[in-house]
DNA sequence: GCGGTGACGGTCG
DNA sequence: CCGACCGCCACCG
């Protein structure tokens, strides 16, 4: 039903994605394909991606917690400084980076193997 | 209404 | 690992 309510107005998908990232807790990640089908749209990562760039400053939506594929920072092909601010941010809540710059996704994928 | 674009993702060479 | 392509869907001029 509403899962796929292409036709209803953008601001509920906006809306849904916002409220997905959410959740997302500290330490943990979720890519942007994650995001856009736990929001109800799977084929629609682009559109998680869009929704977080729109996203006013001083938002309470933990944008830094979203990254791209294999745990990229897809920010840093825009903004190389706002990707800077994602990997302080997230080393900060005790996210840990490999060597190339990729977030451990093994380690802090959202609602995936949750580590003892 | 159309063509180009993008904080994407996956495949191929 | 990197670059080039393609598919996807909403946004923008």
């Amino acid at each position: 039903m509403a899962s796929s309510a292409r036709s209803s107005h953008v601001a509920e998908l906006y809306r849904a994605i916002y409220a997905v990232v959410r959740r997302i807790p500290a330490g943990r990640v979720a890519t942007y394909g994650q995001v856009s089908a736990l929001a109800g749209w799977p084929r629609a990562p682009r559109i998680a991606g869009n929704a977080l760039h729109a996203l006013p400053e001083g938002s309470r939506v933990p944008w830094h917690r979203v990254v791209g594929a294999g745990g990229r920072l897809s920010l840093a092909r825009i903004s190389p400084h706002g990707a800077l601010t994602q990997r302080m941010r997230l080393e900060r809540e005790g996210v840990r980076f490999t060597r190339r710059g990729r977030v451990d996704l093994g380690r802090h994928r959202f609602q995936r193997g949750r580590r003892p």
